[in-house]
RNA sequence: GGUGGGGUAUCCAAGUGGCUAAAGGAUGCAGACUGUAAAUCUGUCAGGGUUUCCCUUUCGAGCGUUCGAAUCGCUCCCCCACCA
C-alpha cells in the first residue's frame, strides 16, 4: 500500500495556484500550507501542543543540528522525530545543505538585500570537497563531515516522512561560472541521495529533489530538467532568489513554470505573507521559515495587511506607543494570546524580559500563519483567487 | 570626635594634566530578522544648530594652579567603613 500520495482538488484557473492534499504516514496536509521550522526538534518558544493548536499541519526539523545533538541514534530509538518530539504529525527533515550556506557565506538577510558582509560571526563551515562538507561543530568544536550519504542515513534515522537530499546552497554574490558548478555539484549530490535513499529504503519516507540554479534562467532550467528526471516524490526551490523581493518572485515564477505539476511544490525557506502569496500564485504548495517564530521571540506580531503601515507585516510591541494599548494585537484573531491578553500586557512582559512574552507572541504568529494559509485556501477553493491575490498584492 | 575610602551623564561604573562630550555595562528610544550557531543582532542615547561641521552647558560645590583640569591644590557639603 502507498502511505503517500498527492492529489490537487481544486485549480483556480488564475496563474497556478492550486489547492492539495498530501497524504503521508502520519496524516495529511492541505495546501498551500506553511512549514514550521523546529530546528532543534522544538518550536522556538512554545511546546508541539500549542503549536497544533493553533492549526499548524506540519514541522521541520533539521538534520545538521539533530546530527550534533542528540545524535540520530538518540532519535532512533525513541521510534523517530514524532516520538521524540511530540509532535503527531507529518514532519520533513532539511538536509543540512541550508548550512553550508549560512554558516559558510553568512545571512540570507544579507543576501535579499544584495549586501556583500555583514556580521563578523566566525564560518565553521570549513571546506567543501566533492565528498561533501567539513564543518567544525559550533557545539564543542570537533570536526564533521556531512557527505550526501551521511544526511540521508541520518535523516533515515530521524524518520520524518520527508527528507532532502544535501545541497550546496550558494549566495547571491557569486559569479555565474560559479553558481553553475555548485549547481552541478548539489546534482550530482542529488543523485547520490537518491542512490543512498533507494538502497536503504525505507517505505515510510519519501525524497524531495532540489532546484539550483541562483538567478540565471538557464541554470534554473538545467537544474529543473534534472529534477524532472529523477525519482523524486516532491520538489523543493531552492538556492539564491536574488537580490530583491521582485526578482524572487520572477525566479520562483520561472522555475514554476517549467517543474513537473505531479509533485507537491516547496519553497525553502521563504515565510513573508506576500511573499507567499506569490509563490502560491506561481503554484507553489508549501512553505517554510524560521520568520514568524524568531520574530515573535524579538517581540513582533504579525498583523493582517489593512492595520499595517505601509508594506509591514507586523508590529513592534516593544514600541512606547503600545504601552497602554489596551486592544488585543488583532481583534479579528482567534488565537489563545489575542482572546485573553492586551497589546500593552504584552509590551510589559518584552520590557520586563519575561519569556512568556515570546511564548504569547509565537502562539500568535502561528495562528496569524495558519489563518493566512486557510483564507488563500479558501479563497482558492471559493474561486475568488484572483480578487483575493489582486486585493492582497496591495 | 579620630582615621581611611568615596562623590563621574537616567542608573552602575572606567578614567588620575591635553587625543575626553568623557570607556564599558544597564535602562530608554528605534531598526533588522525569510531551508534558525538568533528569547538574537545593529544603531542611537547632555542640549541646540546652517548636522561629514559648529555652538552652549557637564564629572558634589566654590575658589585657585596651568597655555590647557573629571584629573593637581585649598575650603566647604554629603556618603561609606572602622575606631572612640
Amino acid at each position: 500500500m502507498n502511505n503517500f500520495s498527492y492529489n490537487v482538488t481544486a485549480r483556480s484557473g488564475h496563474g497556478r495556484a492550486h489547492c492539495a492534499i498530501i497524504e503521508t504516514p502520519h496524516g495529511c496536509i492541505e495546501t498551500p500550507n506553511f512549514i514550521f521550522c523546529a530546528t532543534h526538534g522544538a518550536i522556538k518558544g512554545a511546546t508541539m501542543d500549542q503549536i497544533k493548536a493553533t492549526g499548524a499541519q506540519f514541522v521541520l526539523g533539521n538534520t545538521y543540528h539533530l546530527w550534533l545533538q542528540p545524535g540520530p541514534d538518540v532519535v532512533e530509538r525513541h521510534g523517530g522525530l514524532q516520538r521524540f518530539t511530540g509532535w503527531q504529525g507529518p514532519m520533513l527533515t532539511d538536509s543540512g545543505g541550508f548550512q553550508i550556506f549560512s554558516l559558510g557565506y553568512g545571512g540570507v538577510v544579507d543576501e535579499i538585500k544584495g549586501k556583500k558582509d555583514q556580521s563578523a560571526r566566525p564560518h565553521s563551515l570549513l571546506k567543501i570537497t566533492e565528498d561533501g562538507a567539513f564543518f567544525r561543530s559550533y557545539i564543542d568544536g570537533t570536526l564533521c563531515f556531512l557527505s550526501p550519504e551521511r544526511s540521508v542515513q541520518i535523516q533515515q534515522k530521524l524518520g520524518a516522512d520527508f527528507i532532502l537530499p544535501l545541497d550546496e546552497c550558494t549566495p547571491f554574490h557569486m559569479k555565474k561560472e560559479e553558481t553553475a558548478a555548485s549547481m552541478q555539484r548539489s546534482h550530482r549530490w542529488e543523485a547520490r541521495s537518491l542512490q543512498q535513499f533507494f538502497t536503504t529504503y525505507n517505505a515510510q519516507q519519501r525524497m524531495y529533489g532540489i532546484v539550483q540554479g541562483g538567478v540565471y534562467e538557464d541554470l534554473r532550467r538545467e537544474s529543473i530538467d534534472f529534477v524532472n528526471s529523477q525519482p523524486f516524490f516532491a520538489q523543493a526551490i531552492g538556492g539564491s532568489l536574488g537580490g530583491s523581493k521582485q526578482q524572487m518572485y520572477d525566479v520562483v515564477d520561472f522555475t514554476m513554470r517549467y517543474l513537473v505539476q505531479d509533485r507537491p511544490t516547496h519553497l525553502l525557506g521563504i515565510g513573508g505573507l506576500r511573499d507567499i502569496l506569490e509563490g502560491v500564485q506561481s503554484g507553489v504548495d508549501t512553505f517554510d521559515c524560521v520568520h514568524p517564530t524568531r520574530i515573535a521571540r524579538h517581540g513582533c506580531a504579525l498583523i493582517a495587511k489593512p492595520e499595517a503601515e505601509f508594506a509591514k507585516e507586523h508590529i513592534n510591541l516593544k514600541n512606547k506607543i503600545y504601552r497602554e494599548d489596551f486592544s488585543p494585537i488583532d481583534p479579528e484573531c482567534d488565537c489563545y494570546t489575542c482572546r485573553n491578553f492586551t497589546r500593552s500586557y504584552l509590551h510589559h512582559l518584552f520590557k520586563a524580559k519575561e519569556s512568556t512574552g515570546g511564548l504569547l507572541l509565537t502562539i500568535h504568529n502561528a495562528r496569524f500563519m495558519v489563518r493566512w494559509m486557510e483564507s488563500i485556501r479558501r479563497a482558492i477553493r471559493e474561486d475568488r483567487w484572483a480578487t483575493f491575490y489582486k486585493q492582497h498584492r496591495g
